[in-house]
DNA sequence: ATGTCAGACAACGTCTGA
């Protein structure tokens, strides 16, 4: 089995190159993020032409995850447990946005998610990031608890676990997607059972996942690995491949983002 | 030059978010 994670930066203006990148690399399970559109926008019919069926947690212009199958999907969950909103204005309740869906594929687990970015050390929305990497550690921590069937989270984490993730650390003093409590939200994943899939590159030394759309940063390979797949042993175990697929970043019209793509022997 | 995108709104440009 084929599984691969794809932040696509709106799956409307994407629909060509994710159709014709579904073609090419054939995979039986796809998670998506930033999908931005509201789940009766989602473009169905082309995606089952292709023989995909699809589930979606999105609501519109912002964010929202949608899982693709070709093996079936079950068990779909919305949202995680207990799930932070981002609390602009502290006299507004939080309101959940659409960063993460679960569903149960051909016997495996897969959690599609989209990480809140976090804007600025210090900004709220910096904090918000933290609590929600909390609430899925919490999720991943009740679900792995059941039985020991294959489980994966796969999306865009919004952060690089190590400096040499990014492709000048020294540019990053500042930022975030490389600070010690994001790394540590991350890395408590595996307190709960869970470890990186790390894919190999195509190109070059570092399997980045991103690159800015401005100032030439994927011809000149300024990129960041920020989307991630980590597993229970049970999937990690079945793992024989994993890669980014540089080349669908190439050209006019991609994602700034490129698909991460795991083989399983199963 | 925060130099590129995408979407929404009321526009044919400006804002927000990444």
């Amino acid at each position: 089995m084929r599984i691969a994670t794809w932040n696509v930066n709106s799956v409307t203006a994407r629909l060509p190159h994710l159709l014709g990148w579904l073609e090419r690399a054939r995979p039986e399970v796809v998670c998506l993020q930033e999908i931005k559109c509201a789940e009766d926008a989602f473009p169905y019919e082309p995606l089952a032409a292709l023989g995909y069926d699809a589930t979606v947690h999105g609501a519109g212009r912002w964010n929202g995850v949608a899982i693709l199958s070709t093996v079936g999907i079950d068990d779909v969950q919305r949202g995680l447990r207990d799930e932070p909103g981002f609390l602009e204005d502290g006299a507004l309740l939080p309101a959940q946005e659409q960063r993460a869906m679960a569903a149960t594929c051909a016997g495996v687990r897969v959690w599609s998610v989209y990480v809140p970015n976090g804007r600025a050390v210090g900004h709220p929305h910096y904090a918000y990031k933290l609590d929600w990497l909390a609430a899925l550690r919490t999720t991943a921590a009740a679900e792995l608890a059941a039985a020991p069937t294959p489980w994966a989270v796969l999306g865009d984490f919004n952060v690089a676990p190590t400096d040499a993730d990014v492709w000048d650390i020294a540019l990053f003093e500042t930022s975030t997607h490389v600070t010690e409590p994001e790394r540590r939200a991350v890395a408590a994943l595996g307190e709960v059972g869970l470890s990186e899939v790390l894919p190999r590159p195509l190109k070059y030394d570092v399997a980045y996942t991103y690159w800015d759309y401005r100032q030439l940063h994927f011809p000149h390979n300024l990129g960041m690995r920020i989307d991630l797949v980590l597993g229970n042993n049970t999937f990690t175990g079945s793992v024989f491949d994993a890669y980014v697929d540089r080349d669908a970043r190439k050209g006019k019209g991609t994602s700034d983002h490129a698909p991460v793509v795991v083989d399983l022997d199963r």
